[in-house]
DNA sequence: ATTTGTTCAAATTGTTCA
DNA sequence: TGAACAATTTGAACAAAT
């Protein structure tokens, strides 16, 4: 009101500001205003705000193809520096199209650097990626089972845990009942993942090895199988679906490929070499070679660190389980720069898990056993996460021309 | 309404408008309409618009040809100067088509005038040598090397910069780390740089002297190889590769030559006066003297310029590599009329550098021996751009007749 | 040989999509 | 928002008629 006569340089910014204001803090304002809008430039029907006034597309193009380059590169056509610029006459003189797109405050500065262009890129193809795990987005009932929503009852939040030793026997039933119950489910849970997921590819009654011809087909085959697999054992374990979905995603990104390690340690047999997810008579098997499709060291290490594991653990799959739920939820052995959304209940689901196991090997090999054993298994676990590093490194490499083959979910998995 | 008297422009104008608007608010009309648009002058089948009005080709190119010429350089053949103008008639009359054409409203100010033409010609010219240029914009990642997108540590600001793998003592040592890290990594992209870009002409499997006709040749061989290698060094350079494209382009254009005078000193033996790459061994050499091809002056001032060069840097290809990297971030020594879109971060990427050159000096002469040799490795850049003026010269000269025998390339880098 | 007509190349501009 | 695509509009170059 009182800055009537500042109009000509105070009152564009501030209008600007205005303008700012009112299409950001209230949308509906701006959506009832979206039929009629007009181009500042042109005077055509506009689509909305562009460089912080509202133009047309074509405008906006014009704008952001023009602005950056050199002032003096076009030349007022008619010689009067103040053509019109309307729709019909816009194609005419693009010095004053431009002087005009400035003088009405357009902002070159909001146009992208090449920076900012290349970090935005980076960000779409990381959303793609992302998106291409959007199956952990995807409600559990739409894997048609019955979801259990049921958390495992911890035995960490003990009263009764805590005096283990000194409490006598009466609620030690009682703990270990909860405990098998949990294994039970856990076990459970995997079965359905893996019977939730079968090959594309045509099965086979009896058992079939399926060879693989390089490094592609082995992450787009068994290894996008395995993935899927475990994505939904994850999504089945309520601990990790009722994470924030952002969360899932980043567990999932950043601990995908250890898991991968410790399913091919269920899944292969040392002694024959062979590759074979348990309880699937009619699917292929695969030679534990092919590993050597990343590269040779990578396939010894894994050998190595399979039969390391396995004699660990006594074969038992269902430690395995529990240690693939561990490093799901784990966060940080690498640098995860992105930090989680709800961390600390990422840290008591591991340590939910991470109790089970620790009462599951007590319970298994006999008291005390787990604390002999934890320091092998986490020796083993920063085993497993340098040869996941290794192994995308050996995919980086490897696919550098073929990324494209890919499916998407492994980009995700397997791409840094 | 006040305007009655001035019906002809005006109404023809207002028309126009009409034309216009329908045709460019209402995309369906337009599509529907480009099937059967009709030339406004002959009535033929008409492509779109055509100076302001809808024509046929025939007559866009008739009117573009004669309405420039002198008005009275035609007569109607009638003599009735209102000949009938139609698909069949129209060229019975030039007098009355013409006429009819600007009576129709056909522009004859939207021609291209003499100077336009030879505007947009020079533009056509540049932009197929920025062409001849693309590698400069097809992704670093299509070099089949994993372009490292790491930044040189500047070790200007010794902030962070996570000690890589030293976990060693103080500062000091760390900044020398960065320091040998950076060199390292030059030194790398420069040798990756050579082995990507190969000669097509034969190797020779024993040292072999190729011999130069003429200036033609001199820029078509050694020295289109050496472009191509250079430019291949910048996108390997992170600092260049993130620059909006037209900087890479415009600072290329503008230090190209500058830099490979220090290309040259790179690859001259003085005593011998053989030319060749380092490192490749099954490549042509080539004598110093074909510089003589460009002139005598210029062979010797290079020659000389090369001895003192050397001498200033014990010879030491890694300070002529940072001396590379410095002038191709250089702008304004000889006047840069374009302005860079991003002048800033150029000219922070080339203090980086200078950074490193200094630090290295320093480490590799002693203390305070960078602060002694920079005036001489100034006063020799200064003769280096003076020295590819007159190359440039040279050449522009030589080559004015058979310019077209040279690479589209080299046709960037060498005509001014 | 000139004029006319057609086809082509190139830049610019405009639109759609994610 | 920009990328990628599609359309428009210009002159050049060539082919065809006068
Ligand atoms: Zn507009
Ligand atoms: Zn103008
Ligand atoms: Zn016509
Ligand atoms: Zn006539």
């Amino acid at each position: 009101m009182q800055s009537d006569r500042r109009i000509s340089t105070i009152s564009t910014t501030s209008v600007r500001k205005e303008h700012r204001k009112r299409s950001y803090s209230n949308g509906t304002f701006r959506r009832r205003d979206r039929q009629d809008l007009i181009c500042v430039i042109c005077l055509a029907p506009a689509i909305g705000y562009n460089f912080d006034q509202i133009t047309c597309e074509s405008c906006k193009a014009f704008f952001r193809r023009n602005a950056l380059t050199n002032a003096d590169k076009f030349k007022c056509r008619t010689g009067t520096n103040d053509c019109m610029i309307t729709l019909d006459t816009r194609k005419r003189c693009k010095y004053c199209r431009l002087k005009k797109c400035f003088d009405k405050g357009l902002r070159k500065d909001w146009i992208m650097s090449e920076e900012e262009k290349r970090t935005k890129k980076q960000k779409i193809e990381d959303n793609r990626r992302l998106r291409a795990m959007s199956i952990l987005s995807q409600s559990a009932s739409s894997l048609s089972v019955a979801p259990d929503d049921q958390m495992l009852p911890s035995t960490l939040n003990r009263s009764d845990d805590s005096c283990d030793s000194t409490t006598s026997n009466e609620c030690k039933p009682s703990t270990d009942d909860r405990l098998v119950h949990s294994l039970t489910k856990i076990a459970e849970r995997y079965r359905k993942a893996v019977q939730l997921n079968v090959s594309v590819i045509k099965g086979c009654t009896s058992p079939c090895l399926r060879y693989m011809d390089d490094l592609i087909d082995v992450l787009n085959e068994p290894t996008h199988l395995a993935t899927l697999r475990l994505i939904t054992f994850f999504k089945l374990t309520p601990e990790f679906n009722s994470l924030h979905e952002d969360d899932r995603l980043l567990l999932v990104k950043h601990n995908l490929m250890v898991v991968l390690g410790y399913h091919f340690c269920i899944c292969v047999d040392i002694n024959t070499g062979i590759y074979h997810e348990p309880d699937t008579p009619n699917e292929y098997s695969y030679e534990a070679s092919a590993l050597r499709k990343y590269s040779d060291s990578l396939y010894y290490q894994m050998i190595d660190w399979s039969r390391k594991l396995k004699h660990l653990c006594a074969d038992d799959h269902l430690i395995l389980k529990l240690l693939i739920l561990i490093v799901i939820f784990s966060k940080g052995v690498e640098h995860m720069e992105p930090v989680l959304v709800e961390s600390t209940k990422v840290f008591y689901s591991q340590c939910a898990f991470v109790d089970i196991l620790w009462n599951y090997l007590n319970l298994r090999f006999g008291d005390g056993q787990a604390s002999l054993m934890f320091p092998h298994i986490a020796f083993s676990l920063m085993k497993a996460y340098a040869m996941a590093r290794e192994a995308k490194e050996d995919v980086t490499r490897q696919t550098s021309e073929t990324a494209d083959e890919l499916v998407p979910l492994m980009k995700s998995v397997v791409l840094s």
